[in-house]
DNA sequence: AACCTGACGAAGA
DNA sequence: TTCTTCGCCAGGT
């Protein structure tokens, strides 16, 4: 494995620094971490360095406030882990994002 | 260098 | 509201 570029090492503290209870999408992830269109690129990160760093990868969903792992397992486990932050679902695998999402202004880490 | 991949996302139909 | 299409990115092979 490579070395991580300096964008996706802004992705990976990024996502570390989610709090408890919140969620951020993967485009604003890429946003933030300076590409607003490597909003794939974050979930390749994820897919696969999320047990190498220790990333809460739970937070992060769809823009459109769902969840986004492929199978309905995954997805489910995903649900009970924000659930257990706090997190109410609106439907089956959405939650509202005007609600959760986590408000990057008070960042000062990254 | 070329091609493929991933838990994306905006825009249309 | 659901499904397609198409563009985008860094890493891996």
């Amino acid at each position: 494995m490579s070395i991580p570029s300096d964008f996706t090492q802004r992705i990976i503290n990024i996502i570390k620094n989610i709090p408890e209870g919140k969620v951020l999408t993967y485009g604003f992830i890429a946003k933030i971490a300076g590409n607003p269109k490597a909003a794939r690129q974050v979930s390749w990160v994820l897919h696969s360095s999320s047990k190498k760093y220790h990333l809460p990868w739970h937070r992060v969903i769809s823009s459109n406030g769902k969840l986004s792992m492929s199978s309905i397992e995954d997805k489910q486990y995903q649900k009970k882990l924000l659930e257990l932050e706090g997190i109410e679902f609106s439907g089956e695998f959405k939650i509202d994002l005007k609600k959760y999402l986590w408000n990057i202004d008070s960042i000062e880490v990254i």
